[in-house]
RNA sequence: CGAGGCGUAGCUCAGUUUGGUAGAGUGCUUGGUUUGGGACCAAGAUGCCGCAGGUUCGAGUCCUGUCGCCUCGACCA
């Protein structure tokens, strides 16, 4: 009856996956719903996973020489009109401020839906030699996009993100930066989220409005979909010149930079969700996860316990573990059942007996495994267990990647794969015509996600129309 | 924005077909017994039945409108 009652928790994935990541984020206490369609509060638990995902992120931009600075939320209608690709792209989803008080605006201001336009604005009364290059500037703020239907962090009208801002003498260094942060973002997905991505260039139809060229890492959730992580654009010098942003060389000729800009967002904290999560809830890599041990207390009333329990809390936060001590009222039963719905890597258990015994037991949340460790070994053993938490997230991750990966020849197997297998990330061979990656899209339901840096040949010729291959892409079904 | 589903206690929902005093489980509060996988007993509190109109002696229930949420498409990070 018991373990019933844990499963009944939350909807099982295989049951229906989208009302699952629903139950996680609403159960696990990530978001709460507002009266504005489509604008969470992202609760303290939430929050608090975005905070350290910040924090690794940030010293990463920080350890790359980037400088963090804050734009305004409202950007005028001309201003955004600037660079044509770019407000095409936009202009369908931004929100309008139209009245200040009671007054209606000469020029309305939409809600900033990303910042390029400002970072323009901005660079073109700053940059003026090559001395002032380059800038590298970041900044974290939210951003508005009208977005139609909307998921918690998948998609929400409002969403937290940073977005780096980036003005290069050449377009060697913007390239370089380029390619730089899509490391950065694939690097910190691996090492702090314990996912893996694939980096890769997304196609014309598929590139940033305003773009010369869109880099992405994309990982492979638990449902086979695919979900695009973080984005890094290469700008050419397109928008200095649509926003006359000029410098002298040192050869005292005008000359326009070249930019970039990159992002991720708090969609990050959903593709934890779906890439770790299970039946009995959120599974946290240790690096992001707000506590990284809950100590429960067994027969807390006997005497002794709740001291030595607290002593164990001490020395985990004393060695650097983010660690949580649970003395409520609420039955161990309860307890375990709570902490594993919350993602909390690791549960060290603590009663008369182990007190007796010298000994207390560690719970690994990603896969269920107790260990019976002596309290001496506490500190290093619970180093040890967070650290096999990682690598086995990730290898679990990696191994479910690679298993929902096919490689197809031509359109009949990618339909076939699909049918069978259900749904994943195809590798197959295209032409470099947007006619082409349209067809295929239409006949077998999969999009070109990326084409990925590591390239493979799996064939000669393209998928669709036959004629010699050019690239080999990434196909699926995206969130 | 298209198709479908749903809005009743903090949560999950019954009650709507056939209009007649607002319900259950869970959670919450208090007291007691418990504690190694969501404990048990007892007492108690909790409602603009999404919102606005309309029909009616009377509306959670019927009609019209509107807002919101969820799922699937299209679009997007």
């Amino acid at each position: 009856m018991a373990k019933d009652k844990k499963v009944t928790a939350i909807t099982s994935m295989n049951e229906d996956f989208a009302q699952w990541y629903t139950d996680i984020c609403k159960k696990a206490e990530l978001v709460e719903y507002t009266s504005v369609k489509g604008c969470m509060v992202i609760r303290p638990y939430g929050y608090a996973i975005w905070e350290n995902i910040q924090k690794i992120l940030d010293d990463m931009f920080k350890a790359t020489g980037h400088e963090n600075v804050c734009m305004p939320m409202f950007i005028p209608e001309s201003l955004l009109q600037k660079e044509k690709d770019h407000v095409e792209g936009f202009a369908p989803e931004v929100a309008w401020v139209t009245h200040g008080g009671n007054e209606k605006l000469e020029e309305r201001l939409c809600v900033r839906p990303t910042s390029e336009t400002l970072f323009c604005e901005h660079y073109a009364n700053i940059v003026h030699s090559y001395r002032d290059l380059p800038k590298l500037y970041n900044q974290w703020v939210s951003v508005v996009r009208w977005e139609k239907t909307t998921r918690p962090f998948l998609r929400s009208r409002e969403f937290l993100w940073q977005e780096g801002h980036t003005i290069h003498a050449t377009a060697q260094e913007a390239v370089e930066e380029t390619e730089r942060m899509l490391n950065v973002y694939a690097q910190f997905c691996e090492e702090a989220l314990a996912m893996p991505v694939v980096k890769g260039k997304k196609t014309e139809s598929d590139k940033f409005a305003g773009a010369v060229s869109t880099y992405a890492i994309e990982a492979l959730m638990h449902d086979g979909k695919a979900l695009q992580a973080g984005t890094s654009h290469y700008f050419g010098d397109g928008f200095a010149k649509a926003f006359n942003i000029e410098y002298t060389d040192k050869e005292n000729k005008r000359v326009f930079p070249h930019q970039t800009s990159w992002g991720v967002t708090t969609r990050l904290i959903g593709a934890v969700i779906m890439t770790h999560g299970d039946d009995n809830g959120l599974v946290l890599p240790p690096a992001v996860a707000p506590v990284q041990a809950v100590i429960v207390p067994i027969a807390q009333h006997k005497e002794g316990v709740l001291e030595k329990a607290q002593e164990l809390a001490d020395r985990l936060a004393a060695a650097g573990i983010r660690v949580k001590l649970d003395k409520s009222e609420n039955s161990p039963g309860w307890k375990f059942a709570e902490y594993e719905m919350k993602g909390i890597p690791i549960r060290v258990e603590i009663g008369p007996k182990d007190i007796e015994a010298g000994q207390c037991v560690i719970a690994s949340r990603w896969n269920g495994e107790k260990n019976i460790v002596s309290l001496e070994n506490l500190e290093t053993a619970a180093v040890q267990k967070l650290s096999e938490a990682h690598d086995g997230m990730f290898n679990k991750a990696l191994e479910n990647q690679e298993n929902r990966t096919y490689a197809c020849e031509n359109m009949d197997e990618i339909i076939s794969t699909l049918a069978e297998k259900g749904d994943g990330f195809i590798k197959a061979m295209w032409c470099g015509d947007e006619a082409c990656e349209d067809e295929v899209k239409e006949k077998t339901g999969v999009g070109s996600r990326c084409i990925p840096l590591q390239q493979e040949k799996i064939a000669g010729v393209c998928v669709c129309c036959g004629k010699p291959a050019k690239h080999m892409v990434y196909w699926g079904k995206a969130y």
